[in-house]
DNA sequence: ACGGAAGATTAGAAATCGTTAATGTTCAGG
DNA sequence: CCTGAACATTAACGATTTCTAATCTTCCGT
């Protein structure tokens, strides 16, 4: 569940997004002045700042460089009725991750918001996970409930494939031209024979079946 | 030096897009329709995607689904016509990381591929650096001077070891303990041949040299 | 300059990996 | 239940990788 800090001094807008954002299931913290919202984000944490310019007090964008002068990393959008293109560059050369500008649709904010997350969120998780299955693409090693599973190169490759591809069936081809780079099938069973080496590796005996055949199409690695 | 594929058919916005971010220090790939685009943007790698919506062959949106379904992880700006509240929904849901309707202001453009650059350069310090030689540590890749250099697993291990200590002097007993996980050491002199492989194939003829000895100590990976 | 220690280089044995091809098994339609 | 197609499994080859050990070179104190 996405913590937000939104930091805007309207109280009916505060309370409309409060209301909104919480039905889309997202943890919500408002600050209604630049202080309060410069101490809530130094001092708890947030997955992302929504964050009014017209402010009581410190000015939104002396509180947006002054967090990031400090470290502050999550994503920031300013939300405000500013909206000339200086505005919005200087917004955006501030350390801003995206201006929109009121008024403004909520569904539009709602979108922007998953946006930024998604890529937060997804960009630091070098880890690949299905099931009880982790690989970890910087170290190189993949652990299934909790021991260490050794592959080949190849053997790694095909099984982030198959992980990128989370719930999909992938074809051969698909393989063959992404792992293999070999675009035009030279035709073997090679990929047959990996996703043996896979399966017996991966699935030891009383573990959930993670690798499926797709008969007539290609495979799938399923998980809840 | 950014490299941007901007995927967009209408000539004259493309020569004006091009001629603007030339000047502004980015390398501008474009491609006229979505067949090329789709295959440039598999084929090459960029830092950013421009992607207009509207275009010959398969649709803008068809193509940004299919790139992330393949696992292409680099910003997305959408530069579109399309400017309903739905469409921008979509746009950012399909996995764009902003939106900017047309007719824009060429330096509201500017400043939010900043911002996604910003973003996505700092963020993944999947790179090591040491002068003019690279290490994508997810990708894989040793780069040096622009060309690939392929090295074994035990290579790739020993040098994003030096890497890690870089201008630092790491002893055969570190580096046996940390790339070859033999506390103690049943000895050998497996250590010393690896660095003469590796410097085979990252010290070129002509290239500075990088992995200095320590004699009495052990080995250093030097960069100004 | 000499000798010994430290490091560099090389060749080749041993292990692992990627691939092929042959054979065995399963599945779905008739 | 039979049969052919699709998939699974296995064995074996050649290539690459890893490691060992022997030899060659460099460095440095005497």
């Amino acid at each position: 569940m996405p913590r937000l800090l939104i930091i805007e001094d309207q109280k009916k807008l505060v309370r409309s997004l409060r209301k909104g954002l919480e039905e889309e299931s997202y943890e919500v913290v408002t600050a209604l002045n630049g202080e309060d919202g410069y101490y809530a984000a130094t001092t708890q944490s947030f997955d992302a700042l929504v964050l009014d310019l017209n402010l009581p007090g410190r000015d939104g964008l002396q509180i947006l460089a002054d967090l990031r002068s400090h470290g502050f990393s999550q994503p920031v959008l300013i939300l405000t009725a500013r909206d000339t293109v200086d505005d919005r560059v200087m917004g955006l050369d501030s350390g801003a991750d995206d201006y929109l500008v009121k008024p403004f649709a909520f569904a539009e904010l709602v979108a922007r918001l998953r946006a930024l997350l998604r890529r937060n969120l997804g960009e630091r998780e070098l880890t690949l996970r299905a099931d009880d299955l982790e690989m970890d693409l910087v170290a190189r090693r993949v652990v299934r409930d909790g021991v260490e599973i050794e592959l080949s190169h190849r053997e790694f490759e095909m099984l982030e494939y198959l992980l990128r591809h989370l719930n999909m069936t992938v074809t051969r081809e698909m393989i063959a031209r992404d792992v293999w780079r070999e675009p035009h099938g030279t035709w073997t069973n090679v990929i047959d024979v990996y996703i043996n080496y896979l399966r017996k590796k991966i699935e030891q005996s009383g573990q959930r079946q993670l690798i499926h055949t797709v008969r007539g199409v290609g495979y799938a690695l399923r998980a809840p």
